[in-house]
Order: C-alpha cells, then sequence, then structure tokens
DNA sequence: CAGGAGCATACTGTATACAGGATACAAAAG
DNA sequence: CTTTTGTATCCTGTATACAGTATGCTCCTG
C-alpha cells in the first residue's frame, strides 16, 4: 500500500515554466536521464499557450478530437489538459456538452486584479521580514536586466522580466501558498491585460527599486504601500485602455 | 423541440457521505429534469470525503484500481477526480508513480491560515461596502442559528453554519475571484484545524455579530479589522492547540 | 412556404485494452 | 551473510472502443 518515494526522481517533473525553453531536461553533473514529460502535461501547455496567444478564441468551443489530432496524441491527454484548465478558468466544461474557452469580462478582470493587488501587497509586505540576501541580489539583478531591456525596447523580454520580478517578490515572502496563488491570478491577469496594455514604461522599474529598497531596509509597511500604489497604478492603465475600447 | 431525457437510476449512486452537497443535481422550478451527475464529480466528491474524513490517510498510495473498484467506476472517471484533487492540493501526483495522499505540515497550515485571515479580512471590508439588503439579513440568521445549535451541543451543526458564515462574508463582498480563493483556502484550513480544534464557544458568534453590525453600518475599516482580529484568534488556537500534540 | 418529425452525424462520457516502467521478492554469486 | 541480478507482478500512462445524447439538416405535411 505505501510505495516508497525517491527524492532524487522528482527533479525536473515539475518544471511548470516556460514552454519552449529547449533545456527541457537536466543533465547536469551527475548525467541526469531525460525523462518524457507527460503527454498531459505537455498538452497543458500546448492548449494554454494557444489561448493566451488567442489562437483559441474566447467562446470557441474545444473539440476534443481535433485538439487531440493537432497535437499528436489520443484524446485521453487533452481530456486531462482539459480538466485542468477547467479549474485553474481558462476553460468552461458543460457538462455533455463539451469545453469552451472561458470569456473575459470587465468585471471579472477588475476582480482580478483587485485580488492580485491585494496578494502581492502582503507578498512585499512579508518580503521586507523575510527575504534573503541572495533573494535580494536576484530581485536587484532582474531590475537592472528590466532597464536594459526597456532601452532596448525588447518588449517580450521586459514583460517577462516583470513577471518574473513580481513572483520572485512572492517566493520571497516566505509563504508558499500565496506564492502559488498569486500566480495563478497573475497569469489570468496577464491574458486579459496584455491585448489593451503597452508596457508602462521605464518609471515602472523606477517603482521596483523603491520597492526593493524598503524590502532591503526591513520596513514591510512601506513595502507594502509602495507595491499597493504600483498595483494600483497598474490598475488604472488598464482601466483607461478598457475604457478606450469599450 | 429537445427530446426529453429521462434519468436513469444511476443518480442515485453516490449519496455516499455527505448527504448535503448543494444542489448539483436537484431542480427545484418548474419541473426541471434532473441530469445525471458526471461519474468525476461524484468519484470528485467521494474521494474528497474519504480523505477529509481521514479515510485516506496522509501519505497513502491512491491506486486508481482500488478506488475505481470501490466506487463501482472505471478507472477514468476516477483519474479524472485524482487530476482535480491534484490541482487543490488534496493529492500529490508524482508522474510514473501515482498519486498520494499530501502530508500536511506545521508551516504549510500556518500559511494558509496567513492567507485565509488576508483573503477573508479584504472580504469583510468590501461587504461593508457592497452587501445587500438581503444578503446582511441571510448573515443574521446564520448567527441565529450558529447560537441555538451551540447553545443545544449540536457540534457538526455548528462547525457548518460558522463555515457558511464565513462564506457568506465572502460572497457578499461581491468579487467572485475571492470567493472561490477564500472557499478553497476555507475548505484545506478546515481539514488541517478539524483534528485538533475543540469549536471556540459562543464567544464566536459575538464576534460575528460585532462584524455584522460593522458591515451593517458600512463601515469597511471596522469591519476588516473585526475579521482581522476574528481570523487571527483563531489562528492562535489552532497554533496552541498544534504546540500540544507536538 | 412554414413548421415539425425523423434521420444522420458529431461529440462527449465511460469502459476496456495494451505497453512500458517500477517494485518486490527470490535466487545466485561473492 | 551480504550483495547483485533476474523475474514476476503491479500500476500508471496512453490508446482505442463503445454507448448515448445533442445538433443540424432533410423531407414530409399543412
Amino acid at each position: 500500500m505505501y510505495t516508497v518515494y525517491i527524492p532524487s526522481m522528482k527533479v525536473q517533473f515539475f518544471e511548470t515554466g516556460s514552454s519552449h525553453m529547449s533545456t527541457r531536461g537536466l543533465k547536469t553533473a551527475a548525467g541526469q536521464i531525460q525523462r518524457p514529460v507527460p503527454l498531459r502535461e505537455a498538452a497543458y501547455e500546448a492548449i494554454l499557450d494557444l489561448i493566451t496567444t488567442r489562437t483559441l478564441s474566447p467562446g470557441l468551443h474545444l473539440v476534443e478530437t481535433e485538439l487531440a489530432e493537432q497535437l499528436g496524441v489520443s484524446r485521453q491527454p487533452v481530456r486531462e489538459a482539459i480538466q485542468r484548465l477547467s479549474n485553474e478558468g481558462w476553460v468552461e466544461l458543460r457538462p455533455g456538452y463539451g469545453a469552451f474557452v472561458h470569456t473575459p469580462t470587465e468585471t471579472e478582470a477588475d476582480q482580478l486584479l483587485a485580488v492580485r493587488s491585494l496578494l502581492e501587497t502582503e507578498s512585499a509586505r512579508l518580503a521586507a521580514e523575510n527575504a534573503t540576501p541572495e533573494q535580494i541580489d536576484h530581485l536587484r539583478e532582474l531590475i537592472d536586466s528590466g532597464r536594459s531591456e526597456t532601452t532596448s525596447g525588447n518588449t517580450e523580454a521586459v514583460v517577462r522580466v516583470n513577471s518574473e520580478f513580481h513572483r520572485s517578490i512572492t517566493v520571497a515572502s516566505g509563504n508558499k501558498v500565496l506564492t502559488e496563488l498569486a500566480a495563478q491570478v497573475d497569469r489570468r491577469v496577464r491574458w486579459y491585460y496584455t491585448p489593451v496594455a503597452r508596457i508602462r514604461g521605464s518609471a515602472s522599474w523606477d517603482e521596483h527599486e523603491q520597492l526593493l529598497d524598503a524590502v532591503e531596509a526591513r520596513d514591510p509597511g512601506r513595502a507594502g504601500t509602495l507595491m499597493s500604489e504600483h498595483t494600483e497604478r497598474t490598475r488604472l492603465t488598464y482601466n483607461e485602455h478598457a475604457q478606450e475600447e469599450g
């Protein structure tokens, strides 16, 4: 009944990060063997990518056999991927009828932004109490990197670094539950946000730096306030753009 | 016109355990036809129940065929249920190894309590701004009901009403994302909390009443503060009990 | 021409089949 | 007696099969 679990094996398995990193398998010092990623994982990443890039537009009916054929697998892994997407709010599952790409609404976007603001503000507060020197160094590097990518106009990289900065703050909070929830909310916010957002210029990195200074100075109150203002500004930017669109 | 679908008898299959699972299959209004609950849903409820009641203890290896046989279905619905349980943190999924009931740790419980406190405090604040008169009435009824159940010593009912009160507060916030996250966190907190908790007597209902008064008076600041203190007290209670155990 | 019944088809939900890897146990070698 | 190797068995991951319902179109009827 109880099965012994060997820790060394799990290493590369739960790499939930970017799907198109070439370093799929870990081949570090000990010559670890690359294990095949379960098809359900691959299918999940693939479909989510199709959704976030708008290739599969909101409201679309996801037909299992079509996706299966397109991905070159059977329906089974596709179903499991869709289940997970449903749990995370990316698709809606109508029993007997099928899966449909979730259609974002204005109010929902606003509510997500509000929750994100809440989670990240608390993260910043806790990070000011718990961040390790290494984590602070890492954050400092991200700001530098973000600045240089901004000046060189590499939009995609800026978005990625920005996202990584926020994630690292939540990690530095030391609260894993918080990290997980924030990551999930953040990803969905980004989905809603992307089509209307332009990058909030380099001012954003100044704000990040102030925040990091507060964290380094172990000033939770100030860190929280700064993050709160920062996310609130993002929210306003979004609402402005949303209003322009209609 | 739709061809009428006559519900089969198998709907009744999963009355296992918790009888008052929300209105999944039953439609009261206007002679709606009852549709069969998807087996994956039933399996999910059944397994989750087994986990929360400690019938399936932490660390246990969930063998798909065993569960399938026990529930009288095939492996497929069981797999889908396990997937969902994994997403929600109830079991851990190790590719190639199988599913294992998640083992709670002290720090994790504390982190969950911290996040719950955060989410519910914000909920209370928002509820003070947005709650409708009907919602306030409902909350008032819950307090009455909670008090009477407390005096009659009906522990299980007290727990349920308490849970429902907190959930209703999050609903009254008007933020659905918040409601959903809070519900998920709350359920897990309860899982951790149950074995060491005795009910925090009737003082708890006085606190609830004060909170509701603040909500009715449209005083977000006070509502937030009260909820924060309330959840913090719960957290302390938990930590005391946890310490006694070790 | 309009409306409805009936049929064909597509898709989901569920079950079963099959292959490869993991575990455990036993036997053989040192 | 300890360690290694071979083997039998179990379990997961994936594919395929099957049943039943929803949808859409055609044809019939008024």
